[in-house]
DNA sequence: TTATTACATTGCAATATTACGATAAAAAGG
DNA sequence: CCTTTTTATCGTAATATTGCAATGTAATAA
């Protein structure tokens, strides 16, 4: 039906999966990638760094915004995007979690 | 389009947003959750474990394995499932490197 | 051989995602 | 005021995802 039947599962799982999924495009991972490149933040400059229409990065954009990783400033006709630390620190710590509980001393099934 | 141009992005890119669209449904973690937690593998359990229908569970089953972060041998009838764990390390390491790479002073924009 | 058990696959419906052209909206410059 | 610049939003098309019932398959049990 291709909808996520969230109730079934963990708010932390939902959580994570949430922002794994905002992080499960190249185009957005670009975007991360240049903001944090740039430290201090860029606008439109992304339409031409990476190689999609202005809509599609503004799409992007909105859905990294919804995700709480990166956060907008209005300054004149532009607007300012950067990452949000706080949220960035908390994804970084979340993965971490979830990959350092695994590494099982075998590989190997059954 | 629903199609994602991959054409434009480094091959880094394209693949950790692969690794993540995979880690992206709460389903899918639970599952690679229950993996480790059971550090030896489990198979139909997690039909049980999880409220999903047995189609759905293989299903996500598959888009883990295709993403290579699962390994599954077949033992009679059924077939146990566990943790890549290589793919797990690297994938690991992948994460890090995005979250490292970040982390600016600052956490204003402009 | 005939169940039974455990998974995978197929087919389908509902929804989501990706991408972009066209069009708003809001600020700055003339 | 009008124009330009920059970004967001709307509408749409193509494709992907999610979920499950029905069915197929392969190994074991009877």
């Amino acid at each position: 039906m291709g909808l996520t039947k969230t109730a079934i599962f963990t708010d932390q799982d939902n959580h994570l999966a949430s922002i794994a999924k905002a992080l499960a495009h190249p185009a957005r991972l670009a975007i991360l990638k240049h903001l944090i490149k740039q430290d201090s933040c860029i606008c439109g400059d992304l339409v031409l760094e990476i190689g999609l229409a202005q809509p599609t990065i503004s799409q992007h954009l909105s859905v990294l915004k919804q995700a709480g990783l990166i956060k907008g400033n209005i300054s004149g006709t532009s607007v300012c995007y950067c990452i949000d630390t706080e949220a960035w620190q908390e994804a970084n710590e979340a993965f971490a979690g979830l990959f350092a509980s695994g590494m099982p001393t075998t590989n190997d099934c059954c």
